[in-house]
DNA sequence: ATGACGGTGTGGCACCGA
């Protein structure tokens, strides 16, 4: 079972994209963030004539996530129960496989500006909540997947410039705290479960010939619950997308169970 | 210190992202 992260930065404009992509890595599911559009917009059928289930949760203009997948989605859950959030910004579903079921958890991480900001606040609030959450979902679902936007580098080597970016935004001790203690429930990172090449990122600025200079962040995550890892086989990330024209500014990350 | 690129929505730009 191979399943896959991906913000698109805009469905709207890389729907084709996310077809083609789909076409040669025809995954079994792909959460997407960033749709940047409404449930009505949702392109439902260009989905399902790729052979996809589809479960959306849409926002006008930010944010907005979903589920593609090949078998049927049940026991949708649309952002984080109890949490009080205007921005759309988690879904989860499960999907059954031949090892069983698997539940499935998609989230476009708050991006929090700056430390100190009303927007970080907020990120620490987000980050708080969902940890909550998740270690409920793992009590009732011990095979969880939790992949999406994460805006966190999680060490030093999952930045182009760790020195100069110290402290600053997605490089906090507070953010990097928030993704270890999701770390302590008894997920794994699945990239870091095998031998990566130096300076692997997932998001690179548009700005500045970043993604020719690889100035990027590895800020796309898979974590795997701890009755999956085992039959964790691969993990990797897609640069290919980025070579595009008109490409998102994150690039697809890949895990393989089984 | 700023803006750079790209997307959205509004309207001839401002905003947000990371």
């Amino acid at each position: 079972m191979k399943i896959a992260t991906w913000n698109v930065n805009s469905l709207s404009v890389r729907l084709p994209q996310v077809l083609a992509w789909l076409e040669v890595n025809p995954v079994d599911a792909l959460g997407l963030q960033e749709l940047k559009l409404i449930d009505d917009k949702f392109p439902h059928q260009a989905f399902e004539e790729a052979g996809y289930h589809a479960a959306c949760h849409g926002q006008k203009t930010y944010n907005g996530v979903a589920w593609l997948s090949r078998s049927p989605l049940s026991a949708v859950v649309r952002n984080i129960p109890g949490f009080d959030d205007e921005q759309a910004r988690i879904i989860a579903a499960s999907v059954d496989s031949p090892q069983g079921p698997v539940r499935l958890i998609n989230g476009y991480f708050v991006n929090g500006q700056a430390p100190g900001s009303e927007k970080f606040a907020y990120k620490m609030r987000w980050l708080q909540a969902l940890h909550d959450w998740i270690k409920t979902e793992l009590a009732t679902h011990e095979r969880l997947v939790l992949v999406g936007d994460f805006n966190v580098a999680p060490e030093d080597r999952d930045s182009f410039d760790p020195v100069g970016l110290k402290d600053t935004i997605h490089h906090t001790q507070e953010e990097r705290a928030h993704f270890q203690a999701l770390l302590d429930l008894g997920l794994t990172d699945a990239f870091r479960m095998f031998e990566q090449p130096e300076k692997s990122f997932s998001w690179w600025d548009y700005r500045m010939l970043g993604f020719q200079k690889n100035r990027g962040l590895r800020i796309d995550h898979i974590l795997v619950s701890q009755a999956l890892q085992d039959s964790v086989s691969a993990c990797s990330i897609d640069r290919a997308p980025r070579k595009n024209s008109q490409p998102s500014d994150h690039t697809p990350v890949v895990v393989t169970l089984g």
